[in-house]
RNA sequence: GGAGGGGUACCAAAGCGGUCAAAUGGGGCGGGCUGUAAACCCGUUGACUUCGGUCUUCGAAGGUUCGAAUCCUUCCCCCUCCA
């Protein structure tokens, strides 16, 4: 078998696939063009995709080379798989900018020096706006049958639970399998990975290729990741793991990691670090909670440079075992006026997104606590003395978020 | 086009004139146990509060009433069945 599907395989990045045989048979023989499509409805992508995003570094690994689809056209039609209900409509602005936010997290994880294997971008919107339909119709449509397309999933599912499926989502599925036909033709790309949701979408674009231009394309799928607690991946109490920096930081990312089920380390390491497997086999009976050290530092190190990922660890040690003060904590500066009152009035300005009745609540719940003090009264006013001499004071709300309050 | 059913808090789902800031479950949050895990247990889950209360919520707007999520009118949206 082809290195690169072997460890496809190995890392349980495999799911299904068209023609195994024959797409190992051309990974063999040259460096190919693969494809993968990302949805472009937020200003970042979140865990939910980085298995895809390994995907594309595997391939680049072994010498292939990825395109990125960020989908301006599809976007704006909005994918039926998975969703029980239509999708909101974005702007044109709104999709531009998400475009461009998500790029950046590629431009991260496919970095190379091999200008032969950089990562291409492509925008469907580039090729899809300009379809004439009457033409589209006779020329693409006549290959699809609407007999076939009521057995796909993504329309099937619908359809049984009696939803509504507007003819714009219905059509999804062309576009999509239009895309890879369009890659194959102007990017000479042959083979388009995704989710085992888009199997179908896949298919469709394989066979639309073979019927139109007579190439042999391939299709790949990862499965579906699910949690040992039997929820879907990727959230945190902070709601979305998103890549973007901007979104999550990089110490949060690192904490999503750090907090993992016993269960899923192993699969993850194999999964999301690029850590050898002989590495990981190796590893694999230390303590687990350094196995997720291990993982929180690589998968940080892979998005945000090993530097964000040393800083976090640190910081980790010193907030959960020293117990420290926090040096590193994120700071927010107070003035004296907010100072001056209650505490309850200060962590209202610090984090501006939880109420006040929600403070006074943690409170009553032992929730809240200074230098590593529980406060009792919300009433109760900064003492200056707090200050230490270091010159601030640690705020902690609940067990995970720790403040630097500077003056 | 005709006949019915429905829109309740983050989600699901009760309530059908006052005792409703709204049962229950899930999720979230906090606490306990622990390993920053899982499981489990307890508490909490509209906002503001001088902790006495006050204000805003049950698709939208009006109305009846001392009093409405609950009754009436109009409008919007969803679903089912028939044509």
């Amino acid at each position: 078998m082809n290195n690169f599907l072997k460890e496809f395989k190995e890392r349980g990045y495999y799911y299904q696939c068209t023609n195994e045989i024959e797409l190992s048979n051309l990974l063999n023989k040259e460096s190919t063009n693969a494809y993968i499509g990302f949805d472009s409805t937020a200003p970042s992508l979140h865990v939910g995709s980085l298995l895809q995003i390994m995907c594309l570094r595997l391939l680049q690994k072994y010498g292939h080379r990825p395109i990125v689809l960020l989908g301006g056209g599809t976007t704006r039609i909005g994918d039926p798989s998975g969703k029980e209900e239509t999708r909101k409509i974005l702007s044109e602005k709104q999709i531009e900018n998400n475009i461009n936010n998500i790029k950046k997290v590629f431009k991260i994880f496919l970095k190379t020096n091999n200008s032969k294997l950089k990562p291409i971008f492509v925008n469907n919107y580039k090729w899809l706006s300009k379809l004439n339909y009457i033409d589209f119709l006779r020329d693409i449509g006549k290959h699809f049958t609407i007999n076939k397309m009521l057995t796909f999933d993504s329309v099937k599912l619908r359809l049984e639970r009696e939803q509504s499926l507007s003819y714009m989502e219905f059509n999804y599925m062309i576009l999509q399998a239009y895309d890879f036909f369009e890659l194959n033709k102007s990017n000479k790309c042959n083979l388009q990975i995704g989710g085992s949701d888009q199997w179908g979408n896949i298919v469709n674009g394989v066979e639309l290729i073979k019927r139109e231009s007579g190439n042999q394309a391939f299709g790949l799928t990862t499965p579906l990741i699910t949690l040992a607690s039997g929820t879907k991946m990727g959230k945190t109490e902070k709601g979305a793991v998103w890549l973007n920096k901007e979104m999550l930081s990089p110490y949060d990312y690192w904490q999503f990691w750090r907090n993992t089920d016993d269960r899923d380390v192993l699969k993850f390491l194999k999964m999301f670090t690029d850590l050898s497997l002989d590495k990981i086999d190796k590893e694999k009976n230390k303590d687990i909670n350094e196995l997720k050290i291990l993982l929180a530092n690589n998968a940080t190190e892979m998005l945000h440079g090993i530097k964000e990922a040393e800083k976090s660890e640190k910081l980790a040690i010193n907030t959960f075992k020293e117990n420290s003060t926090g040096e590193n904590l994120p700071g927010i500066k107070v003035n004296n006026d907010i100072l001056s009152k209650n505490i309850v009035e200060l962590i209202s300005f610090v984090k501006k997104d939880i109420s006040k009745s929600e403070i006074r609540r943690l409170i009553k719940s032992n929730g809240i606590k200074l230098n590593n003090e529980t406060v009792l009264d919300e009433k109760y006013i900064i003492d200056p003395n707090l200050f230490s001499d270091k010159g601030f004071i640690k705020l902690s709300i609940g067990k995970k978020k720790h403040f630097k309050i500077t003056n």
